[in-house]
This record gives structure tokens, sequence and C-alpha cells, in this order.
DNA sequence: TACCAGGTAAAAA
DNA sequence: TTTTTACATGGT
């Protein structure tokens, strides 16, 4: 095992920005005792890294370690630096996000409580495109289950001290698996072929999707995203947040998210889309962000009875 | 048991 | 052009 030290702007919170993965799977990622775990495919193999910090504050130093049963190159230790930078976007500088919500006592709120709180954004935007479809129209405990299932049949499978990891699946190998195999982890055989097609255009060069993260336009991303088969409004910006870390897209049709703007903003009384976007306007260029402190809140059981 | 859950494309009207 | 329907599974 090798260990790194991480630099994060502050504030920053490994604690908020991982608790979302608690009581994940740990085979593939997971966030307990103050690490967060994460089976992560380097272009050198499979690792397990690992970010540990000693408290839940903001200014907790970050200890990043790499395990694995092959030597650990020094270029390995930087891949894996840098993806951990990116997965919890350290460099990002929140005060702007904190000075914008100023003028909304719920969000000041919140984000007081989960100080430190940044968005986590998947390695590829394919993985966060694949877990978006999955995630279409069921709960979260439904598509958790389903994406467990799905990663731990279709990825690479590896072990370190004689315990088995999975890595997220790559496009090789999804293009090449058999409708029936989808259904079998219980995705519906639509959603089957929507990754399937994906993972084939990937592959064959029709689909370059991680070039979008060089794209500063977001409108031009929407809509490229949206051509894809399987994907539209609500699918694209979810993979905008998690996968390119737009941390100002926002999905008005969600309907998690439309109740929890309507717990916190109005009492209870559920709101049309249009009602959320006139919520979110107060959001700046973070409304993306902002309804990710919403989510965690209600993951961690915050509830709007002090405001 | 029936219905809903962080939708979407395709069929029917 | 607009409205309805099928879809898979786990929780209530």
């Amino acid at each position: 095992m090798i260990t790194v030290p991480i630099v994060a702007k502050e504030p920053f919170s490994l604690h908020w920005s991982a608790i979302i993965f608690e009581k994940h799977d740990p085979a593939i990622r997971i966030y307990q005792n103050r690490s967060f775990i994460y089976a992560a495919l380097l272009s050198s193999g499979p690792v397990l890294l690992r970010l540990t910090t000693k408290s839940i504050n903001t200014n907790s130093p970050i200890i990043l370690s790499i395990q694995s049963d092959n030597e650990i190159s020094s270029e390995t230790q930087k891949e894996a630096a840098s993806l951990m930078t990116w997965y919890f976007s350290l460099d990002d500088d929140l005060s702007g996000f904190y000075k914008t919500i100023l003028t909304d006592p719920v969000m000041t709120y919140v984000s007081r409580i989960l100080m430190g709180l940044k968005s986590p954004t998947t390695p590829t935007v394919f993985e966060a495109l694949i877990d978006s479809i999955i995630e279409q129209q069921i709960s979260l405990n439904v598509a958790r289950s389903l994406e467990y299932r799905f990663i731990r049949k279709f990825g690479l499978k590896f072990q370190v001290e004689k315990k088995d990891y999975y890595c997220y699946p790559t496009p090789d190998r999804l293009a090449e698996i058999p409708l029936e195999e989808f259904r079998s982890c219980g995705l519906t055989s639509r959603k089957g072929e929507y990754i399937r097609d994906i993972a084939r255009n990937v592959v064959h060069g029709e689909l370059d999707l991680e070039i979008l993260k060089k794209c500063s336009d977001m409108k031009k991303i929407l809509e490229s995203l949206c051509l894809i088969r399987g994907i539209g409004r609500w699918t694209a910006e979810l993979t905008m947040i998690r996968g390119l870390h737009c941390m100002d897209a926002f999905p008005a049709d969600d309907i998690a998210l439309r109740r929890m703007i309507s717990a916190w903003y109005f009492n209870g009384e559920k709101i049309s889309p249009s009602k959320a976007e006139e919520t979110a306007m107060q959001w700046g260029t973070y409304k993306g962000l902002a309804s990710f402190y919403l989510e965690v809140a209600e993951h961690c059981g915050i509830k709007p009875t002090h405001v």
C-alpha cells in the first residue's frame, strides 16, 4: 500500500461529500469509518483507492492510499491522485456558491450544516450516463440495487488481499453483451438496448462522450446528449451534473427534487416543474449544486423544521 | 393487491 | 400534433 497526501481547496469536507456513498456496495465503492473506498480502473489496471480523513471538519487533512496486488508505479500514483481530485472537485472554490445563496435563508441554513460539501463526479461521462439510464423512472433504492448487480456482472473483477472488487464496466465490455443478460440483472429490455447501443457507438468511435468535458457551452452539451436514443432532458441533466460537474444543470422534472424543494420552500405542498425552476433562480449558476445540498440533507435526515 | 418510484420512446388517438 | 402505454423491481 502506498499513501499520498492530497490537497483540497478549503472549505472541503470529505465526510459530507462522500456521505451519500454510505451503505453502498463495499466491493464497488463505499464510505465508512471516515474513508471513501473506490475500485478504480486506471490505465495501468485496476487499483483500490481510499480517501481518509480524521474528522468531519472542513480543515481536516486528506490522505489517499492506493492498494493493489501488483506493483504501483509513480505514474499510477499521479493518475490516482488526479482521479480523486476530479472525483471530489478538490480544486473547486465553494465561496462563490456560499455567497450567492446568502439571500436564501433555507439554502444558507442547509449549507452551514453541510459546510464543505462538494458534488462528486464520476471518472467518466460514460459511467454517469449509464447510471442515469438505469435510474430512469424507478426509485433510488431499486436503481441502486440494479446498479450493483450490473457492475458486479459486467465490471472488471480484481482482488486485493484476497478480497473481490469490481470496476465500472467499460464500453468495450458492454458492447458485446447479449440483450438477455441486461434483462437478467433487472433492467428493462429497452434500457438494455440503450446501454448496448451507446457502448457500441463509443467503441466504434461514432460517439465521443468524454470530449464533452472540454465543452463549456451547457446548451450544446444538453442538445448533443439528447440526440442519443434513450436520453431525454432528465437523463442528460443528471449526466451533466454527475459526469461533467456542470453545477448549473437543473433537472426540474425530477420528482424527488421537486419533493425536496416542496418540503423546504412550500411547506410540503406539491409543485410544478416551472415552480421548481422559479425557486432555483436564486441559486444563480449553482442550481445543480444547491439541489445536491438538498439531496444530501434528505439523505442525512436534516429536515426543514428549524428554519 | 395495487400503486408508485429521481423517464423515455413508441403506439394510438 | 397530443395523449397514452409498456416497461422491471422493491417498498408501502
